[in-house]
DNA sequence: TTGTGTTTTACGACCTC
DNA sequence: GAGGTCGTAAAACACAA
């Protein structure tokens, strides 16, 4: 076995050198006790540089995967306020004219908000509409007996449900919890963690250079 | 062959326990 | 003071032109 890949099979059993260690390991590989250590020394340094480079790679993944959930959104936001606009205008009319308001039929991409403005449930959620459209008892949403309409209180329009784009994130990630704090630790210690199982990197010297 | 970029070894400065 | 990290120089190496 060559001497880098007896100091690498060290290395993984433990990244740092106590003295005994290295006088045993100096002596077995016939080099001196210090060139085993300064050899920890850069081979920590280089674990390290692909450790970054790891982490790195994982929070743009994760970065990406954020934007993109969050163009979708803003999109389906366009959409949906102006399918309101569209609606209230129609309603707006009917009564002008003195016929009864009813509500077209349910679309896709409506459903949710359409559900607010109508209270009634949606089938496949299994819950009240205007559940979902506020997360307390003080909602944002104020419903007119006659003619329905969303009233913007310059909260989100979006109620406090689950976005499965959001879903998705890295094992371990999620959003802002309740009891966070100040250090980004608790975010990404999980993540790293992940990472850190799978860093045998690096290929190994062409020639040992030493004597 | 040569120029250039990358990797490895080694060291000094500084920090922490 | 021992041993760590960090930054860097110098030598060795890889490779395209």
């Amino acid at each position: 076995m060559l001497k880098v890949q007896m100091l690498e099979k060290n290395f993984e059993e433990e990244n740092k050198l106590e003295p005994e260690r290295k006088s045993q390991l100096a002596k077995k590989l016939g080099l001196q006790p210090r060139q085993v250590a300064v050899w920890f020394q850069n081979r920590r340094a280089r674990w390290k540089t692909k450790q970054l480079e790891r982490d790195y790679d994982v929070l743009k993944a994760s970065y990406d995967l954020l934007v993109s959930n969050y163009d979708s959104i803003v999109k389906e936001n366009a959409v949906l306020k102006s399918e309101v606009a569209s609606l209230t205008e129609k309603c707006l009319a009917k009564e002008l004219g003195g016929g009864e308001a009813t509500i077209p039929s349910i679309t896709s991409t409506s459903e949710l908000l359409l559900a607010d403005i109508t209270n009634i449930s949606v089938p496949h959620s299994g819950r009240k509409a205007e559940d979902r459209l506020s997360s307390g008892s003080d909602s944002s949403a104020v419903i007119d007996d006659n003619c329905p309409q969303l009233i913007d209180s310059g909260d989100s329009y979006f109620p406090n449900i689950e976005y499965p784009q959001c879903s998705n994130l890295p094992n371990g990630l999620h959003m802002e919890d309740d009891d966070t704090n100040d250090n980004c630790n608790y975010l990404f210690s999980d993540m790293f963690a992940a990472t850190n199982q799978q860093n045998q990197e690096g290929r190994p010297p062409a020639l040992w250079a030493w004597p």
